[in-house]
RNA sequence: GAGCGCGUAGCUCAGUAGGUAGAGCAACGGACUUUUAAUCCGUAGGUCCUGGGUUCGAGUCCCAGCGCGCUCACCA
């Protein structure tokens, strides 16, 4: 929670202090202090209360939403013979004419006229008709009907104030089109901008389909937990928290990976977790600093038991929330999602676009250096590879690639292949230009784990500690297994062609003003 | 964290070369029983993000700060 300046030295010197400032707030004082549009709107609050009409409402029972409503009119029903309905939104725009008005109500399935015809409704009910602003919301009760001009009309015989909005809403043409103001303000943003409304429940239907998809597929959802006392699984800075009672810090996960591990020491065979990771890192169009994740574990699988199992997910979300696995963006971006899939080594694909034949020396080639930045020169062998791969290979992957047996450097917590323990039995997923997911054979080896941890450690920064726990798992027995993630919000921007996963996400993270 | 750009009425935006702050929608008053961003007549509405500075004079130029966006860095 925070406060604004003038309140929080208030708060600071103890909740006395808060609750006394608060009480010398009255209704009044608020409304001197309020804008000139919140006033006008108060003005009509207190002459709608003078009426004896309640301004907040209250239960209503058989409201309808407004496009079931539109699709109940047939033909025969003309200009006012359809049933009683009940309709309830928030009015969005308002065409007053003497003695009638015509409103457009809006909910989150769609948008409805509603008449409000003085002949219809009582004195009091024509009444409430003067006090209402863009914003409110609603209710009317009515016959089903038309207007002259083919417009499928709810003809009002009782109105009542559902709720009385004291500000108004943005411009009834342009719409919220400040990205900042559309961030922080989402719930205004979702009415003003319907086809936010209708992205956002695209995301609730992926991730639906996902649980779904995996759940059909013999996999138990956990819950691992998000306060760690050691952030391990992925070489992320963490947000670090305080356990007053303990008195430990504690560190909000960076990845759920090392208990879905555990769960499999423990017996679990196939599970997934589909929540919420923290990363502490700089926030960009691709970055929210939390952000969710899906991540799978399937004992006696592998790398490839896991690009088949990411493979008919997502075709299967595109198909059942999209329609078509042709996905076109705004900008004219084409991504062909038709199975089956790419499949290329990285060393591959890096030689195919650059001409670098990777044999497991430093980097020859000085046009391609001098891209990479000053740091490059001092980077391993493998190092080099991935920077090459990540900056000029993985921004022109746009249909589907699985770019397999990365360095095993890099991947502490992958399988090294038996052929060349160089590289690792891993992929990862790019598509539309970025990684969506990766996976891979999980190491299983207690003291093979060890030693990466170890590298990992002396040659990373220092936040990075040692799980040992993790490595007593181990020494239990883990099955060799296959594991996977998936970064949602990047799936969705794939889907979507959203530019920005602030898009994709209800509240991003925003700086307080 | 760095560079670049932006911040003007409730919303969306103009604002020339430094010279009293503008439009559309919204609001307010009036007319109107079939509108579709209704229309017509009239009225009012501003901490030009904040704080300094230059200048006779700053929305405009300079400095600092705040917020947002983009790019980079960080992020296997």
């Amino acid at each position: 929670m925070s406060f604004s300046p003038q309140i929080a030295p208030l708060v600071k010197r103890g909740r006395f202090y808060f609750c006394r400032y608060l009480l010398k707030i009255s209704p009044l004082a608020m409304s001197e202090s309020a804008g000139h549009y919140e006033q006008e709107r108060r003005t009509k609050l207190q002459k709608l209360r003078q009426l004896g009409i309640d301004p907040y409402g209250k239960r209503t029972a058989g409201v309808t939403p407004l496009a079931t409503i539109k699709s109940q009119y047939k033909p025969e029903m003309g200009h006012d013979g359809g049933p009683d309905v009940i309709a309830a939104g928030r009015v969005m725009l308002k065409r007053d004419m003497g003695k009638l008005s015509f409103l457009t109500l809006r909910d989150e399935t769609g948008d409805l006229q509603i008449a409000l015809d003085k002949k219809r409704l009582s004195d009091r009910d024509w009444q409430i008709r003067d006090s209402v602003d863009l914003g409110d919301l609603l209710v009317v009760s009515g016959k089903l009907g038309q207007t002259n001009k083919g417009e499928t009309t709810v003809w009002a015989s009782t109105v009542s104030m559902a709720s009385k909005a004291l500000l108004p809403p943005p411009a009834k043409w342009e719409g919220l089109s400040d990205v900042e103001l559309r961030y922080r303000q989402r719930y205004v943003d979702l009415w003003a901008n319907p086809e936010v409304m209708r992205l956002m429940k695209l995301r609730i239907r992926v991730i639906d389909e996902i649980r779904r998809f995996m759940t059909n597929r013999g996999f138990v959802e956990v819950e691992t937990p998000m306060m760690q006392t050691l952030a391990g699984g992925a070489a992320a800075k963490p947000f670090i928290t305080h356990h007053n009672a303990l008195d430990i810090p504690l560190f909000l996960r960076v990845a759920p990976e090392l208990y879905l591990k555990r769960l499999l020491v423990g017996g679990f065979g196939k599970v997934f977790e589909m929540n919420r990771n923290f990363r502490n890192e700089g926030i960009s169009p691709r970055h929210n600093p939390e952000f969710t994740m899906l991540e799978v574990y399937e004992a006696f699988g592998s790398w490839e038991t896991m690009a088949d199992l990411i493979e008919e997910m997502i075709t299967m979300v595109a198909q059942n929330v999209i329609g078509t696995l042709q996905i076109e963006h705004a900008n004219g971006r084409k991504i062909n999602l038709q199975r089956p899939w790419r499949r290329a080594r990285m060393t591959e694909l890096v030689e195919e676009k650059t001409g670098w034949k990777f044999d497991k020396n430093p980097l020859q080639k000085p046009e391609l250096l001098a891209g990479l930045g000053e740091k490059a020169a001092h980077y391993s062998p493998a190092e080099q590879l991935v920077e090459v791969y990540e900056k000029l290979v993985e921004p022109t992957l746009i249909d589907p690639c699985f770019v397999t047996h990365a360095p095993s450097v890099i991947i502490p917590l992958a399988r090294e292949n038996k052929e060349d323990p160089y590289f690792a039995d891993v992929y990862e997923l790019a598509i539309n230009g970025v990684e969506i997911s990766p996976g891979y054979s999980e190491l299983n080896d207690p003291d093979l784990q060890a030693k990466h941890f170890a590298h990992q450690v002396g040659e990373k920064d220092q936040q990075q500690k040692m799980d040992e726990d993790f490595l007593t798992a181990l020494k239990y027995g883990m099955p060799p297994a296959g594991g996977l993630g998936m970064g949602i919000d990047r799936l969705l921007m794939m889907l979507t062609g959203a530019e920005s996963i602030r898009d994709v996400i209800l509240f991003p993270l925003m700086r307080p003003v």
